[in-house]
DNA sequence: TAGAATTTGCAACATTATAACATTAGCAAA
DNA sequence: TTTGCTAATGTTATAATGTTGCAAATTCTA
């Protein structure tokens, strides 16, 4: 899984999804949370892709589908899944990312594909650790880190046409 | 100037601003760039204190000042500022704090205190060479990185007294 | 089933950021 | 000094993102 990991080649994304709704299931379950119709489908949104989705673009669809949706329906969902780690919201574009680590605790590192809009989500021990020592240098206690890189994916770099 | 440092202590701060835009005019004529009044103005809004300002908090000074500023006068001149280094956005918060490198070329690490609010920005290669090599193992090209640390600042862990 | 707690619907509002186009200031060649 | 170019600013409107507050409905618990 090194080099060219998920997002950035064909796979079977129909997979991704469900593993996904799988392992909210038992997540929620284990959390003695409820994961409602309306939460487990935005989930499914957020998962449509591994390209982050914004809010207003999951409202959309929720409206398309017949849902009678305002935005705090979605912030709502956004919050619940973020909060029991199902998915991440990446600050620098303003939009959800579905968490592909819900199994680790983890800080996660996003590497953005400028050109295909992809995000592969790292567990990257390496860097939380770099990123603990700095903090530590200065006697600061971490909470919380956002560690976004944005750039050119494999996929991106070799090939002229993009998706 | 390791443990403790800067925005995190009494400091003279005019010292600070002072320096910041000194540097702002020696750096704009190296580019070959206007430090127009509003631009330096605004620079010097964003240097009233480490903790970050909304680009609407600019407005709202600048509106005191008599200056008649609407939204595209201050996104102007942060993005300005932002080309040339002077000024770092601070994606997690939408805001924007003066850049304390403007010497090196370098990805800034932010240490933002969820308590005080204060922002401090560090070099931090460690952490950037970090990164790079988690983005090398995915055969990623990393253009640009956010690197936000929200917690809590060593004056804020032993205190009960906040600013 | 009654009461409590969680979840949702809904309306209004707040904040952050950009688009589009007219105007002006700075600068240099004619 | 007038002309013409470019960068910078003014102006208006609007887009995009995110929140608050309260009432109704649903689900859990006892
Ligand atoms: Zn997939
Ligand atoms: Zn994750
Ligand atoms: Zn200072
Ligand atoms: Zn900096």
């Amino acid at each position: 899984m090194s080099p060219s990991a998920l997002p950035y080649r064909p796979h079977n994304h129909d997979a991704c999804v469900a593993q996904a709704l799988t392992e909210a299931r038992t997540i929620c379950q284990q959390h003695n949370a409820r994961l409602t119709p309306t939460r487990e489908r935005v989930l499914e949104l957020i998962w449509q892709s591994h390209k982050p989705l914004g809010a207003y673009d999951v409202l959309a669809v929720l409206a398309a589908d017949g849902h009678n949706a305002a935005p705090p329906t979605v912030y709502r969902a956004l919050d619940f899944l973020q909060q029991h780690g199902l998915v991440h919201r990446i600050a620098s574009l303003n939009a959800f990312v579905g968490c592909t680590h819900t199994d680790k605790k983890h800080h996660g590192l996003f590497l953005i594909c400028r050109c295909c809009g992809n995000v592969l989500e790292l567990t990257a021990p390496g860097v939380s650790d770099a990123v603990q020592n700095a903090a530590a240098d200065e006697a600061f206690q971490p909470d919380n880190m956002t560690i976004e890189v944005s750039g050119t994916c494999p996929g991106c770099t070799s090939d002229t046409t993009h998706d």
